[in-house]
DNA sequence: AGGATGATGGACT
DNA sequence: GTCCATCATCCTA
């Protein structure tokens, strides 16, 4: 349990998704902070994986797939909503995990301003970027230099995992590289 | 409670 | 021109 995040994502996307959840995404936009413990995530596994961007291999927009792990990958979805990802395993191979929802454990206010509403403030990829504030613009950001605007820290893991087929995609439903952290009772 | 749909931009055929 | 790693809103029950 000595594990650190960046050893945790230097492994393949499927290996390193899980372990990703409990993990904290924290923004500092506008001088705002909001921090969302990470519950929902998806692993894509480059050149072997159809569903991938990064399928095709590199271009302009995938680019910082195929950067370092823990650098950030944003792209523009259905024209509208922005996603994000970390890029995982080693430089050049274009995996990534999709960090697709969580909970926001602080700056809640802020959170609902962006989102213009109180309640589904992160559990969506759109609404999580939303809600922290990532645009197009941070695309690249290194996820691990503690003096980025964004930024991932280590958190307590879940205890519960489960584990499904992705999301929104036609392709490889076979691979079950969805990874849900299940909430337990506090009792 | 659940299904359909429009918004909207970039990458690819 | 078509296909999306989506979401909010508008419908029907």
């Amino acid at each position: 349990m000595a594990d650190s995040l960046a050893e945790v994502l230097v492994d393949p996307p499927e290996v390193a998704a899980p372990r990703l959840l409990g993990a904290q995404l924290v923004s500092l936009v506008d001088g705002q902070v909001v921090r969302v413990r990470l519950t929902e995530v998806e692993a894509y596994k480059g050149g072997d994986d159809p569903a991938s961007h990064a399928y095709r291999g590199r271009t302009p927009r995938n680019g910082s797939m195929f950067d370092k792990p823990g650098t950030l990958y944003v792209y523009r979805s259905y024209g509208i909503h922005d996603c994000a990802n970390t890029a995982v395993g080693p430089e050049g191979v274009g995996w990534a995990i999709l960090i697709r929802g969580g909970e926001v454990v602080e700056g809640a206010s802020v959170a609902s301003m962006r989102r213009s509403r109180s309640d589904d403030l992160a559990n969506g990829p759109g609404k999580l970027c939303q809600a922290l504030g990532i645009t197009l613009g941070h695309n690249g950001t290194d996820l691990l230099d503690p003096s980025s605007v964004i930024r991932l820290v280590w958190g307590q893991p879940p205890e519960v995992i489960v584990a499904t087929p992705r999301v929104g995609i036609s392709k490889a439903m076979d691979r079950p590289w969805r990874f849900i952290a299940v909430s337990q009772p506090s009792g």
